[in-house]
This record gives C-alpha cells, sequence and structure tokens, in this order.
RNA sequence: CGCGGGGUGGAGCAGUUGGCAGCUCGUUGGGCUCAUAACCCAAAGGUCGUAAGUUCGAGUCUUACCCCCGCAACCA
C-alpha cells in the first residue's frame, strides 16, 4: 500500500537570515522527503516563512520600515537559502497569504464554536501615553525578588517568573511612562482539557521521538498543562473571526502550526489531489514535525491539542523530530558574537552537498554539535572528495576508457549494495542520519578495496573480461550510489546520473546501460 | 539542592535493549600507479572523569563526588 506522509519543517521566523544552526535542524526533514520519494510513496514536505509576531513589528519600528517589508524580504531571503541547500519542499508558502489567512480563520472558528477557546477578562499592563496594552516584553519591572530591572517576561538575573502584582509598578519599554493595570479581555485555548488526550497519545506514539522531545514534552504534561491566551494587542497578524476582537490578532504560534495544514490544502489545490489523505485517521497519514528543540512543545502539545480541538477525524503527529544546538567555532550562535553567518553566504561558497553532509554525519542530531570550517574542509576533501569523488573518477576517467564495458556484475558487491540500500533505509525510518550516512559511505569504502583488489590497470593488459566485470559492477556500485546518496546529497547524485544517464529515481539495485560513452565526466567534489 | 547538556586512544566523535572498546583524521611502516599526490594493507596508541554498588559480566544500570559548557539580549 502507498504510504501517505507528511513531513512538515519549522517555518522560519522573518526577521533574520537563516544561519547553519537553522539548516541543521531542518535538514532532517529534506532527508525524510527525499528518502520517502525514492521509496514510491505519496510524500507532502511543507514549510514556509512566519510573518506574523512581535520580534518583527518591533524591528519594523527600529527600522521604520512595515512589518510587511521586512517579512517580505525575509521571505524572500529565506526562499533562496533554502534553495540553495537543495530543500525539496513540494510548498514553501508564508503566513502572510490571504490563503493561509482565511483557512486559519476558519479553523480557529470551529475551535472557538466546539467550546476549546473561550474568553476571560484579566487586568493587564496599560500604558496610558501610548493608549495600548502592553505584553510582558514590552514591559519593564524591578524584580521582587533580586532588586534587578528585568523585562517582565521572567527575570533577567533570577529566572523569577513576575505575577500579575509585581507589574503594577513597571513602565512602558518604549516611553518610560509608568503603567496602569486596567482590564482586558482575551480568548484562551483551554489546554488543560486536553492533559489526558495527549498524555495517552504521547505514551502511545513517542518511540521514535528524539529525546529531547519525550523529555521536554513530559515535562510540561507533569507540571500540568495550563490554558494559553491566543489573542494579542497587535495589528499585524491574523484576524480573529470573533465578534468584540477586531481590534486583536492571533498569536503567532497557533496560525503558524495550523500552516502545515493550510500548506498542505494549498499544494493538493493546485495538484487536485485530496488534501486529507495527508491529515485525516482514515487515510492513516505518517505526520513529521521537523525543528529545533526550542520548537518542541509546539508542536508535541500545542499543535496536537489544536487538531484534538477540531474535532474533525485529524491524525496526531506520529514523530518529533527535533534537533539539539549547533555551535560555531565551541561557541553559541549569536549575533552579537558574529559567528551568526547567513547560511546563505556558506552555501554560496562550499556549495549544498559539503555542507550537508557534514550536517547530517556531524550535526546536532543526539546532542549539541560544533562546527568549524576545519573540519568541514576535512570532511570535504577526505570523506567525500578522496574516498566518494574519487571512485568515480577511477572508474569513469579509467585512462583510455570510452564506454562502459559488458560485464558481470561481482556477486559479494550485489548483496553488498542490497544490503546497503536495506540498512540506510532502516536508519532513515528510524531518524538516525548519522549511522545511515555512515553506512552509505561504507559502500565507498568497499568499492574502493575491490578496485584496489581487482587492479583493473593489471586486468586491462592481462584479461580484458576481467577487467570489463570491474569497471562494471564499479559503475554498478557508482548508479546505486546516486540513488542511497540522493537523500543527502543529491546535487553530486544528480551529476552521477548525468554520466550515467539514468533517468530514473529509486530505492533498489539499479544497472547503467552499457555501452555508454563517457564523456564530460568531472570531479563530483571540488577540492577545498 | 535553579534548569539542561557533556566528560571514551593525540584531535573530533559513535557506541540504540549491559556480552571481546569502534569510526574519521593524525602518527609510523609497507603496497599500488587507474584516479582530483587520490587509493589499499599493517602497526602503535584507551585502567571509557573519580569512588562505591547491582550483576556471571558495566562505557552502558544505581548512588555519591569532581570537572567543562549553555541558560540577559539578537538567537533554533
Amino acid at each position: 500500500m502507498e504510504r501517505n506522509i507528511l513531513i512538515g519543517g519549522a517555518w522560519p521566523y522573518a526577521n533574520s537570515d537563516l544561519h547553519l544552526g537553522h539548516i541543521a535542524g531542518l535538514i532532517s526533514g529534506d532527508i525524510l522527503a527525499r528518502y520517502f520519494r525514492l521509496q514510491g510513496c505519496n510524500v507532502m514536505f511543507v514549510s514556509g516563512t512566519d510573518c506574523h509576531g512581535t520580534p518583527i513589528t518591533e524591528r519594523a519600528k527600529r527600522e521604520k520600515k512595515s512589518p510587511k517589508d521586512i517579512a517580505t524580504y525575509y521571505d524572500k531571503r529565506d526562499r533562496e537559502t533554502l534553495e540553495k541547500f537543495d530543500f525539496s519542499y513540494d510548498l514553501y508558502t508564508n503566513t502572510d497569504t490571504d490563503f493561509h489567512k482565511q483557512e486559519v480563520m476558519k479553523m480557529f472558528k470551529k475551535i472557538y464554536d466546539n467550546g476549546y477557546i473561550y474568553e476571560k477578562i484579566e487586568p493587564q499592563a496599560y500604558c496610558n501615553h501610548c493608549q495600548k496594552f502592553l505584553s510582558d516584553r514590552e514591559l519593564e519591572i524591578t524584580c521582587p525578588k533580586c532588586g534587578q530591572t528585568t523585562k517582565a517576561e521572567q527575570c533577567d538575573n533570577c529566572q523569577y517568573v513576575p505575577t500579575i502584582e509585581d507589574l503594577k509598578d513597571g513602565v512602558c519599554l518604549e516611553c518610560k511612562e509608568k503603567v496602569v493595570l486596567k482590564d482586558n479581555k482575551n480568548l484562551y485555548l483551554a489546554l488543560s482539557k486536553f492533559q489526558k488526550d495527549i498524555e495517552e497519545y504521547v505514551t502511545k506514539n513517542n518511540t521514535l521521538w528524539r529525546v529531547n522531545a519525550k523529555n521536554e514534552t513530559s515535562k510540561y504534561l507533569k507540571q500540568g498543562l495550563v490554558d494559553r491566551a491566543v489573542t494579542r494587542d497587535l495589528d499585524w497578524g491574523v484576524d480573529i473571526p470573533v465578534a468584540g476582537y477586531e481590534s486583536k490578532k492571533m498569536y503567532v504560534w497557533i496560525e503558524a502550526v495550523l500552516g502545515y495544514i493550510t500548506a498542505t490544502m494549498k499544494k493538493c489545490e493546485e495538484l487536485g489531489k485530496n488534501w486529507e489523505e495527508f491529515w485525516k485517521e482514515e487515510y492513516h497519514p505518517t505526520i513529521f514535525m521537523v525543528h529545533g528543540k526550542d520548537n518542541i512543545v509546539f508542536h508535541s502539545i500545542i499543535f496536537n491539542s489544536l487538531l484534538l480541538a477540531m474535532k474533525e477525524n485529524y491524525h496526531l503527529v506520529n514523530t518529533i523530530v527535533s534537533s539539539e544546538y549547533l555551535n560555531i567555532n565551541d561557541e553559541k550562535i549569536s549575533k552579537s558574537k558574529g559567528n551568526g553567518i547567513p547560511a546563505i553566504e556558506l552555501v554560496e561558497k562550499y556549495g549544498p552537498d559539503a555542507l550537508r553532509f557534514y550536517l547530517i554525519n556531524n550535526g546536532p542530531e543526539k546532542k549539541d554539535a560544533n562546527f568549524t570550517i576545519d573540519v568541514l574542509i576535512a570532511t570535504n576533501n577526505g570523506e567525500l572528495l578522496n574516498k566518494f569523488g574519487n571512485l568515480v573518477n577511477r572508474t569513469l576517467k579509467f585512462k583510455e576508457l570510452e564506454e562502459i564495458p559488458e560485464g558481470k556484475l561481482d556477486e559479494n558487491i550485489k548483496q553488498k549494495i542490497e544490503e546497503t540500500y536495506k540498512l540506510v533505509g532502516k536508519n532513515i525510518e528510524n531518524l538516525e542520519f548519522k549511522q545511515a550516512t555512515d553506512i552509505a559511505m561504507e559502500l565507498v569504502e568497499t568499492a574502493n578495496k575491490y578496485y584496489d583488489e581487482q587492479k583493473p590497470w593489471i586486468q586491462k593488459k592481462e584479461n580484458l573480461q576481467e577487467f570489463n566485470n570491474t569497471i562494471f559492477t564499479c559503475s554498478v556500485i557508482i548508479a546505486n550510489l546516486a540513488n542511497i546518496f540522493e537523500p543527502f546529497m543529491p546535487s553530486a547524485c544528480t551529476k552521477i546520473r548525468k554520466y550515467l544517464n539514468i533517468q530514473e529515481k529509486n530505492w533498489k539495485l539499479i544497472e547503467p546501460a552499457t555501452g555508454l560513452k563517457l564523456e564530460n565526466i568531472e570531479p563530483l567534489f571540488t577540492r577545498i
């Protein structure tokens, strides 16, 4: 049976360039998408730019631009970056489209009508000068616990989380006026009602989750789920489809995660397909959510609660693929340290394959990882170029070889290739991507070893049939490497397919056509 | 008792259910000449942070302790 696979890559936030840490987390989604496509599954891989939220409006104000300008700029930058890294999204959209907004409003209304979104009136900090309610991050207070001046979200110094009482002496960060407490109404999502369902769902489904996702989620479940405000006093975002809330916008995390669904709808509309194949229980989809560790609860708890709250037989997320963080030169990525180099600059300089391979083979899969240019160079020149690139070159550019000869495929090599498909596939499905690349590289090493044992440079002089068998066998290996490495390094694989005139991509043993003229064979990787 | 992540041959790492300690690079010696001075073979090198415990058996489980990193902001 053809499997329906939905892969949701986290939506980059439109207020800065993507750096290598983002790519390190998101790459898992592309591996899965490419792999399942090779397997012949019905795959939908979606993402987009998250255009809303306060950091964007704040930035816009600072730069005297509109939030839309900021969002549009970074939306374009992010698309370019992801494209250059060979991300194969079926649809990469953004949250500022009318389609997204309309559909999200319908879903919000549904949840409201189902009684899982309710109104609550509470005192909130209000600035008389600016004439608006302030969110905690727009408010400065003196911490009642340690006496430090801090933003009101959480004390910068002692981590104390202020109560509403603590806010009454706060000042507006923008105009420095003292605020007053004033009743404000907001809509809340009743997460507490889903405590049982989510607990049950997690224990049943989390076998494949990354450890950090299990831990982080169970931490919140242990504390007990707390209802969350889903409206904000902003003028940039998605409207609230409830009377009396005309002046407010939707909490960004609510509408952004629903974007996985709206993007699927949009793409399926274009394709004339049924989007429910990827989301509804009766189609038995498998849903992967791919993001960094700070995104975990939004996907494991909030998104699943929203799916339940719609009461429309949505399938819940099967697997949370949450990566750890990537450090650069042993330091946390940060703009002030100047090491948050835009990923697009690196990919333009070094190309997608070496960076992708590095991030998969040496990335933050299970714990924080470190990136240095030295190791990138070592990986590119050693692993990729010397072993993989050279195998291709020494075979297809063998002195005076003009075409792939007729020959017999070595039986041991054939078994090794088949075993590699099996093991790499199994490891990808188990989300063990590092392990998968290690096993794939083993086939390259086996090939080099085979080559040296056969000594084709001697065979050519002494026994032409044996020589042909060797070159043919190596060509078969190379043809299959183009499939096996497709999830990891699609650019290099495209090159191989071009050399060997291979049309199809799949996940089983293939043989290249013999008699094919070998022309324009260029090095697979360039030394850096 | 704030939270979290780590300590494995010279460096960087892997070790999924406890069962002979692995990989890449580097070092040393050898082979080969098809190939982007690439490839192949062999060797040296670790009491797996410390101490105790469970076990026939612990890098892996339990306890205590030591050391390193992140946890203001931009930021995944």
